[in-house]
DNA sequence: AACTGATTTGCATTCGTATGCATTAAAGAG
DNA sequence: CTCTTTAATGCATACGAATGCAAATCAGTT
């Protein structure tokens, strides 16, 4: 039943050495004589060879880990299908692992990776200790962190340009004609929410608008939407709100409109960061900052596996741009809309 | 730099033999002592076992191979970090490969995910041929689907009671005095998209009410859209609508409310399937007979789980019913509400 | 036909851990 | 204190494929 059909099987069928066998699947020199034998007789047995098996003489087991942290947040399914095909393409493969929230437990993860022998991991959204860094580094796994940042520790990291993104939130409001403007902001205690928050408050003050408010969302809707609460139950609340990533500015949205009865854009002017599917949807009409993501992936997965061909490549910080797509959620100033 | 530290530095280190170092490990038979000494020795070196080469000798890879289609539909992202927590929680981890779209490209996946060695393969909302399945057989590798059942071949499945929960669509709209029902088809290759059709059509039949008409959806945003602008270009337009999965009732939300500007549920009633959690935010407030992911993939690691350590444990399909959510996109027939 | 150089091929070993078997040490019985 | 039983340990081998090395085959040259 459980038939376990090995290269030396093969080997014997087609009459040749275990080694040839190898040579063949490895793609390493064989004649066409042999090529076509071992070839017949793999098929006729139905050989694969066992990765595994690959993966220890070689030391490469072709398997990268990726860790992830929200998955509720549309923009990661969507990342780990990008990276898993691009790098299925690169004949690579993914194993996932969760890091369900807290910080803590991000540690014995790892370690499981690194028993897995992976060649590469991939952090999404998810900050690791120098510790950590320092382990990865002495394994010789190289790391990437995709959509955060960290300073300090000389990871590669690739993130969109958050600082330019927050700025050019700034603009758009300003430009519409905000004055009340605050900012619901992603975690502070990560990059790309610090990013953003800093650069929206740069791009007030070039223009000489007071930022209004501004309370940390967490990236949770519960706290994104208590925060919004809090702002609007100002004597002054504010006309336009930056919330720092769309999963947290479609839970402020919903609060706006179901809870407190106003319209946006009309009373409130919301705009979100990352640009996800969701945020095309009639139901929300999202004004975002893109994330571009296929070029993020890109950048990722080329850093990861440059990294990992050349051992002792210095790490980079690739940081993109992306466009503020502009829908419905936010009023628009004259002469932005074509 | 790259240290690799082997059960034979660890042994070398406690000055005992390198059996010894694995039976500690694998938590055969030692005396205190040895057990001290080796773990002394081993946290000295940071040793820790490959898993690899551990997977080699006792033929079990810990790692379960999970393919998945479609991930921008939220139920997906929320069933992966379900089934990879449970299966983390057994010693298990995740391979995950995505079978985009393509039904033909499923085929090269599997065989890549043997060739990983995984113990078992879920299939998540993907459907394969027999001739998959029987190579999986042969290979001793369990299979289950998850939310898709297939009948013929002899594979475990797990998925909602489906057939039960169209049939309570259908009488939550008859109870509230629909007439003109329609049905937005999940796609009808897929056992979950016929099953939810055939309850609903028995539910309507049962109550003596006509299907007014149904459409394929295909699981698709697009084809679900245009298919509910056929349902409203009719002259006798459905007052009802049961959508075949949470992903496209979005959309045809979308459709309805923004491009035809009808109001939800006042002009038209939409009744989902899957209740994912977007279904619970206010923009949409999607009334959707649950599917019990937790029960699901309780029951999914249970029968692959069973399957590996028992072999040859027949097939089983498990149907797990589950509730209708009643919220605001559906006229809500009198003493529903409680 | 004999010799040189280039390919192929097979042999033997290796990766890191687990495990059957034989041996030794410890523990219990009398 | 000896004999038996049980537990602990080490030795050697196995898992399945890749690879350095040497032997063998082939092609090409004169």
């Amino acid at each position: 039943m459980v038939e376990k059909v090995t290269s030396l099987d093969v080997a014997r069928l087609a009459k040749v050495s275990q080694s040839a066998v190898s040579r063949v699947f490895s793609g390493a020199s064989a004649s066409k004589a042999t090529i076509a034998k071992v070839r017949a007789a793999a098929d006729q047995l139905g050989y694969r060879p066992n990765t595994l098996a690959r993966a220890m003489i070689t030391g490469k087991s072709r398997m990268i880990g990726l860790v992830v942290a929200y998955l509720d947040n549309q923009f990661y399914p969507v990342a780990l299908e990008r990276l898993s095909n691009a790098l299925q393409a690169e004949g690579y493969h993914v194993l996932v692992f969760m890091a369900s929230n807290a910080t803590d437990n991000v540690e014995p993860i790892v370690q499981e990776l690194m028993d897995y022998q992976v060649e590469g991991i991939v952090f999404a959204s998810v900050s690791i200790s120098s510790d950590l860094t320092e382990r990865c580094a002495s394994a010789g796994i190289p790391v990437v962190l995709f959509n955060r940042g960290q300073d300090g520790l000389g990871l590669s990291s690739v993130t969109s340009a958050n600082i330019d993104g927050g700025r050019q939130v700034a603009e758009f409001f300003v430009a519409g004609g905000h004055r009340r403007i605050a900012h619901i902001a992603g975690w502070q205690g990560s990059s790309t929410g610090r990013d953003r928050a800093l650069g929206f408050r740069q791009g007030l003050k070039a223009a000489g608008v007071p930022l209004l408010a501004e309370i940390d969302g967490m990236y949770s809707r519960e706290a994104a939407q208590s925060a919004a609460r809090v702002l609007m139950a100002r004597s002054d609340p504010p006309d336009a709100i930056f919330v720092g990533n769309d999963h947290m500015a479609f839970a402020v949205m919903d609060t706006l409109r179901s809870e407190l009865g106003l319209s946006v854009p009309n009373d409130v002017s919301v705009v979100g960061y990352d640009d996800v599917p969701l945020a095309s949807w009639d139901a929300y009409s999202l004004t975002s900052v893109r994330q571009p993501m296929n070029r993020m992936v890109e950048a990722t997965v080329d850093t990861l596996l440059g990294q990992i061909a050349d051992r002792d490549r210095p790490a980079q910080k690739v940081e993109i741009a992306g466009p503020l797509i502009v829908r419905a959620s936010a009023r628009i100033p004259e002469g932005w809309k074509t």
